[in-house]
RNA sequence: GGGCGAAUGGCGGAAUUGGUAGACGCGUUGGACUCAAAAUCCAAUAGUAGCAAUACUGUGAGAGUUCGAUUCUCUCUUUGCCCA
């Protein structure tokens, strides 16, 4: 027997896929189509161990589809614009598409070498024009339909990227790639109108039944929506305006308000912007971020008005204006009523100015002497000192009940709030989809003219500059249409735009007229499972549910508005972290264990720190690169490691010693293959022993359910078990009748794991790789020996051997004339049996 | 501070959804082969007591429902993620 070679027979079975083109789709009407879709890479120069895992859970899925006789589509595609390429080319004065494409070839030989079945004549890249074409059309086809508008705006500005960042894109005040804090800063920016689509957003979540719940939670807190009041405050004052409107969640606390807070961005700010502490107080709010956790987590501090605002259900009281860094001019109306016994926020403002804190609300086991002390009072109870709203029960009636009064008095209007802004898209930078609009010489705005699309990227571009590198193509900027002259719009889409629509994309990669093909689109979408990980939990997925339905909206062509079926998270991929004694990041190769204790290769006087195991990422140095394993082990071994240890959703920790043994089993699984097949080839087939049928029905039965449920970490368990019971099986039956059979079965249960080794296997026992998932028959079990549970007192004291569906009163007598359970049943009343059917026989008995 | 999860041997994790807890793998220990090592193969491996058959304890802690709870309910502890 010649050892297993994965090198050859990897290449071998690669080369065949690609030749017959055996994972190209096209549209068949007699199938049922299956839609499995991975979250394409961005191109970044090598795959982590990450993808291997993505793309190995997605392929798992497809190739189980396949067999199982779906038309599957699987593509693969890149997420090609974005900030790296262009740091990566300022850095090392390279252009960026040549860096990108780079990766891209690089990147592509890797995902091959994982033997994905992939139909690569669909592949995309989003930084080709073949792509951002039909992006720019969808771009003026919102426009036109009043989906995307422009506005001056206070923005998210990272001052090391020199780019505008979403909301979404800040994390604890810091830009998500750059790391650095965020600053405010006023631009005119492009907008997509996703808060038009709230209300829709999240009902839809209701639709997404197999969805992971944590995804459609945290979609649904993004959304943000709640419910409340708009009170409008009359104030009195040396300015022209009488009313500033609030929107508030809580109108039943009115009785302990104390200081009126607006927005520095509020319109009264008009009449202030000649007041030089206005200013000064308005440049020191733009220290703190735009976010609501910068407002949180940063000092709340207010410039006091000379106005006052007079509460509409006591106009006897008034109480002070302030400004307050603390209020956001885009959520609600950029003013908020204060009530500092019952809002943590409006305490620590009222106690940095003294004022007043009220108390409106009691907790449920205090009395109505319950005075606020050290901090604000916001759980349940009951309101006092609030006159006519005394009593209700807060805050679940007395919301209710206080709009029903401000409503009757008409000082306040019903309201419900969404949290979710609308999406910024205005990149300034140079590796971007370029927004297809142009300025005439007053500034207006005008779409590209249909036929000029696309606006193509100029090349050869001088990327070290400050700011954005379009800015100063002068060249590029200025355009001339019919004698007239315009500027065009140096911002470039953001990243998220692009990777919003792929998916539809995938359906008709080659469509020039338009993004897709009606046909296709419908054939195709929506996508049967969406495979990613849980960090686009909100960003992304919420983008692209949107950009669909912004597509469907006044489309008659066009009629899907959830793009994502189903949804998987995978976990992460994690290594140990390793410090040398200066503290700097050592990566795995550097170092070296003996004896349970952790060295350094080159010097193994010096013991490395160990610390814990870490989503891998370069920064940590705890990374594996996948091409040196697969190199070393092939990709069925890997793909059979990454898919062992852990359950797909959860992380999973890199193992050398769990690689090393799933490279051996594989080598082993070869050697039982070659003993099978020689006892295969012997004609003498004489023992009808069933027991390998009955093993191998229950078998398929387990991994046709484990695979629907994504349970691969236990298929793994089950190809072990199989292994495990077929050598044993063939070392105790000299010739058997149903090994053919029930090993071909087997071999195609574990094709989507090891798909190189188990087509190897099927073609050396000369079958052709026309394979179709196995069906199951567990009637086989009818006259078998099964063994059941026997619990005296709800205690497990035996297990026998019957026939399956016996009677109870049979068990009972084999029971009675059994010697183990002799002693507990000797002597003693049977109270009661129960009986579970072939598992269980629960005796109770008098002592 | 709020929301949602999680907790099972030395480790990663199984458990047909209320029915044999610890499948399968890693590690460890012992043995075979070898001059030796690696590789490979065989065996043992939750804890306590026992030569053993066996018995008792055991799924973060405590209660409850049930003939029976890792699974359901309540309280608590620790921990992770998301939002603030």
């Amino acid at each position: 027997m010649e050892r297993y070679n994965f090198k050859k027979v990897e290449d071998k079975w690669q080369k065949y896929w690609d030749k017959t083109k055996a994972f190209s789709t096209k549209i068949d009407r007699n199938k049922k189509k299956f839609y499995c879709l991975e979250m394409f890479p961005y191109p970044s120069g090598k795959i982590h161990m990450g993808h291997v895992r993505n793309y190995t859970i997605g392929d798992v899925l497809s190739r189980y589809k396949t067999l199982q006789n779906f038309n599957v589509l699987h593509p693969m595609g890149w997420d090609a614009f974005g900030m790296p390429a262009e740091n990566a080319a300022r850095e090392n004065n390279l252009d960026p598409k040549d860096w990108t494409n780079k990766n891209i070839d690089t990147m592509k030989k890797q995902l091959k070498k994982l033997g994905l079945s992939i139909d690569w004549d669909r592949e995309i890249s989003t930084c080709s024009e073949e792509y951002y074409k039909h992006q720019q059309k969808f771009f003026l086809e919102l426009l036109e339909k009043g989906l995307i508008y422009r506005k001056e705006n206070y923005v998210n500005w990272d001052p090391v990227d020199e780019t505008v960042l979403a909301n979404e894109q800040v994390i604890d005040g810091k830009g998500w790639r750059s790391g650095a804090m965020v600053e405010r800063k006023k631009l005119n920016q492009w907008f997509f109108n996703i808060s038009k689509f709230s209300q829709d957003l999240l009902d839809g979540l209701n639709d997404l039944d197999t969805w992971p719940n944590k995804v459609k939670t945290m979609q649904k807190n993004w959304i943000g929506k709640s419910f409340g009041c708009e009170i409008d405050f009359k104030i009195e004052g040396k300015i022209p305006i009488k009313n500033i409107k609030c929107f508030t969640t809580r109108p039943d606390t009115l009785f302990g308000f104390s200081f009126l807070a607006v927005s520095v961005d509020h319109k009264i700010s008009e009449f202030y912007k000649k007041d030089k502490d206005f200013l000064k107080f308005k440049e020191e709010c733009s220290k703190t971020g735009t976010t609501e956790e910068a407002m949180a987590v940063g000092d709340k501090i207010g410039f006091k008005t000379e106005l006052t605002a007079i509460n509409p259900i006591d106009p006897k009281q008034k109480v002070p204006v302030y400004f307050a860094n603390f209020v956001l001019m885009d959520y609600g109306f950029g003013a908020v009523f204060g009530c500092p016994a019952h809002d943590q926020r409006d305490f620590d403002f009222a106690k940095k100015y003294g004022l007043q804190i009220k108390t409106v609300v009691r907790p449920y086991d205090k009395g109505d002497d319950f005075q606020v002390k050290d901090e604000s009072y916001t759980g349940p109870g009951i309101l006092i000192n609030s006159e006519f709203l005394n009593g209700f029960e807060a805050p679940t009636k007395s919301v209710l009940e206080t709009i029903n009064i401000l409503e009757e008095k008409k000082i306040g209007k019903k309201k419900t709030n969404y949290r979710l802004k609308d999406w910024g898209v205005s990149r300034q930078r140079y590796w971007g989809c370029p927004i297809p609009i142009l300025y005439d010489e007053n500034g207006e705005v005008h779409p590209v003219p249909k036929e000029m699309l696309p606006v193509k990227l100029p090349e050869s571009i001088k990327l070290n500059v400050k700011g954005n590198p379009l800015d100063h193509q002068e060249d590029w900027k200025k355009i001339n249409i019919d004698g007239k002259e315009y500027t065009r719009e140096t911002d470039t889409l953001d990243t998220f735009v692009c990777s919003s629509w792929y998916y539809l994309r995938f359906c008709s990669p080659k469509e020039s007229d338009y993004g897709f093909n009606k046909e296709e689109i419908d054939y195709w979408m929506p996508v049967d499972q969406y495979i990613g990980g849980v960090e686009h939990a909100i960003l992304h997925l919420l983008y692209s549910r949107f950009f669909s339905r912004a597509i469907n909206y006044q489309n008659k062509n066009f009629d899907i508005t959830e793009p994502f079926k189903s949804l998987f998270t995978q976990g992460m991929v994690c290594h140990e972290t390793y410090k040398d004694k200066n503290n700097n990041w050592l990566s795995p190769e550097q170092v070296e264990k003996i004896n349970n204790k952790f060295f350094l290769k080159d010097n193994s006087n010096e013991e490395v720190k160990v610390g814990p195991s870490e989503s891998m990422s370069k920064s940590k140095k705890n990374v594996i690169d996948p091409e040196q394993i697969i190199e070393s082990y092939g990709a069925d071994s890997v793909r059979l490691f990454i898919l062992s240890d852990s359950p797909p959703e959860k992380d999973v920790q890199w193992s050398d010693q769990g690689m090393i043994s799933s490279y051996k089993f594989i080598q082993k699984l070869w050697t039982l293959h070659n003993s099978i097949k020689s006892k295969i080839q012997k004609e003498d087939e004489t023992n009808e022993d069933k027991k390998i049928v009955n093993f191998t029905n229950q078998t398929i039965a387990k991994i046709t359910d484990n695979l629907e449920k994504f349970n691969y970490n236990v298929i793994i368990a089950n190809l072990h078990e199989t292994y495990n019971f077929f050598t044993n099986y063939i070392k105790e039956n000299k010739n058997i009748k149903y090994l053919k059979e029930c090993y071909e079965k087997i071999i195609i249960c574990f094709m989507p794991i090891i798909p190189h080794f188990s087509n190897e296997c099927l073609s050396d026992l000369g079958i052709d790789d026309k394979s179709v998932w196995p069906e199951y028959d567990l009637s086989f079990l009818e006259n078998e020996q099964i063994k059941i549970v026997i619990q005296i007192n709800g205690k497990k004291r035996s297990i026998l051997n019957a026939k399956k569906n016996i009677e109870e009163r049979d068990l009972l007598k084999i029971i009675k004339e059994d010697k183990v359970l002799e002693k507990y049943l000797n002597q003693k009343t049977i109270v009661k049996t129960v009986y579970v059917q072939n598992r269980l026989m629960n005796i109770l008995v008098n002592e």
